[in-house]
RNA sequence: CGGGGUGUAGCUCAGCUUGGUAGAGCGCUAGCUUUGGGAGCUAGAAGUCGGAGGUUCAAAUCCUCUCACCCCGACCA
């Protein structure tokens, strides 16, 4: 008898790390901090990879790929970039049996590397833009892992843009983070505000740092997705320059933009329950599991069959659908099984059903099991995992609005932040007021949102004057 | 880097105080019975007790050194 999950309220980090490792997403590798993605772990992020490719492709983006070692000399090129970064970098000094003359990074990301190259590829305003993204693995030696929410190694894309102008490097750079924050609602099911990081939060080397913020279900917040207006920094560093129309020689703007596995631990943290994970159909790597029921081996091949016959049409509409025919489990064990690895639709099916024309089905996020005819399976499904999809935001989103809380006093805030949730407060935007609240509270300022009450107002610590109400929460 | 803790079967852990030739549950293998919400019984396979050294007739157990990992703090996508 395999034991429970650790429930949610009981304990949520614990909750989440037997999720993620019962549902067989992932496990722990040798090395701290980093993680053996399994195989369904792994299917559903070639799943997020194929949305977001296609994504930036409609966007007139294309791939590429730079590579895992930089000189330890680029990242020292831009002074916050590598301010920021010195402290988790992972350095080879050796290779080949000998010391080497200068270090490699291991790549934190590759805004480095990839303006050395543009700098060779860049000499006229006929050159711009470039349009290049990257899948690849990262590294960032951090103190604090967490399976796919922060490990020292993790995959990601990461778009690294080059244009003639500040508005059009700007467009770019709000179009990527439309596009994340489609993706997040469209596909994960998962509500996102969109806004700006202070400049404390911001990207080492970026002008200022855009970001999609979603919250978990213990109402801290994750930041699911960035996009950097880079400003002429890197060029700068770089020495990237091109020559204009008017015969000018100008500096070139950049952005750079990114999201990775972490999107894996949204999923999880955004829709799960005690009983496991819940995904949303678009990307879930089985959208619908169909069970067979049967007494001794007779009616295996039977049912067996049966099951067969009613998964056909369904494959042949697209379902991602899995017959689990393992004879060493019963079903009890089955159903368990599928619900913690949070498959959206779940088909029984056994000699009962079949003698009425019915199967039995059960779908995973709100919990229903009903009797169903055989006949009108193929689009009855397709329909059910429609409505998950859209339950599944709608549940969300609700979520969200009741953890949302508008703030004006600094004690109240202090007393419930413990709570989880976002607070809308007013900030007099200096760095000092937001060390106050981190000191005080270990909340930060998420995001300084681009909707919602936009009227000025007075600081919550300070009672200066605040242009705007911001997004406070903990953050992963 | 400070404070605390843990290394024993694939996994989770007991045994250590008080030394005496290695245990449980889960998992795994085989067989039988089962199969509509995490099956039962029987039999079996499986561990240089993190590593090195020492004390002793005898070390998982006591001593010394060492390595690794975990938790809290600091730090951080």
């Amino acid at each position: 008898m395999a034991e429970k999950l650790t429930s949610q309220s009981k304990d949520y980090p614990r909750w989440y790390n037997e999720v993620v490792q019962r549902a067989d997403l992932a496990e722990n590798a040798p090395v701290r901090g980093s993680m053996i993605i399994k195989p369904y772990g792994y299917s559903l992020w070639e799943n997020m990879q194929r949305a977001l490719d296609d994504m930036f492709k409609a966007t007139g983006h294309v791939n590429a790929y730079f590579p895992l070692l930089i000189p330890e000399s680029f990242l020292k090129k831009e002074a916050e970039h590598v301010e920021g970064f010195a402290p988790e970098l992972a350095v080879v000094t050796h290779a080949g049996g000998k010391k080497l003359e200068e270090p490699y990074v291991i790549r934190p990301t590759s805004e480095t590397i990839i303006w050395d190259t543009y700098r060779r590829w860049i000499q006229s305003y006929r050159d711009l833009p470039i349009l290049i993204n990257q899948w690849a693995n990262v590294m960032r030696w951090e103190m604090r892992p967490r399976l796919f929410l922060r490990t020292t190694e993790f995959l990601w894309q990461e778009g690294h843009t080059a244009h003639a102008t500040k508005e059009e490097a700007h467009e770019e750079v709000l179009r990527m983070l439309g596009v994340y924050a489609k993706f997040a609602e469209e596909w994960m099911a998962v509500p996102v505000i969109q806004g700006v990081k202070t400049d404390r939060e911001k990207f080492a080397g970026a002008v200022s740092t855009y970001c999609i913020e979603a919250m978990m279900g213990d109402g801290k917040s994750l930041q699911a997705g960035t996009s950097h207006d880079l400003g002429q920094n890197f060029a700068k560093a770089f020495e990237v320059k091109y020559l204009s129309s008017e015969g000018k020689e100008e500096y070139v703007w950049a952005t750079s933009w990114g999201v990775s596995t972490r999107l894996v631990g949204a999923i999880v943290m955004a829709h799960g329950d005690d009983q496991g994970l819940i995904l949303p159909p678009k990307l879930a790597p089985v959208q619908c599991v169909i069970v067979p029921i049967y007494r001794g081996d007779a009616e295996r091949p039977i049912v067996l069959d049966a099951c067969e016959r009613m998964a056909l049409p369904l494959r042949e509409k697209g379902v991602r659908i899995h017959i689990d025919n393992r004879d060493q489990y019963r079903p009890g064990y089955k159903f368990n099984d599928w619900e913690q690895k949070g498959v959206p639709v779940r088909i029984e099916v056994g000699p009962r059903d079949l003698a009425k024309g019915e199967v039995s089905i059960a779908i995973r996020h709100s919990g229903e099991k009903s009797q169903e005819k055989l006949e009108g399976l193929s689009d009855r499904i397709p329909a059910i995992l429609e409505e998950t999809q859209t339950g599944l935001f709608q549940k969300a989103l609700d979520f969200r609005a009741a953890n949302t809380h508008v703030c004006d006093d600094y004690d109240e805030f202090k007393a419930r932040i413990n709570d989880g949730g976002f607070f809308l407060a007013h900030w007099d935007g200096t760095r000092e007021t937001e060390d106050q609240i981190k000191k005080d509270t270990k909340a930060t300022i998420r995001c300084i949102p681009f909707e919602g009450d936009l009227e000025p107002g007075k600081c919550i610590v300070t009672g200066k004057s605040s242009a705007q109400r911001v997004i406070l929460a903990k953050a992963y």
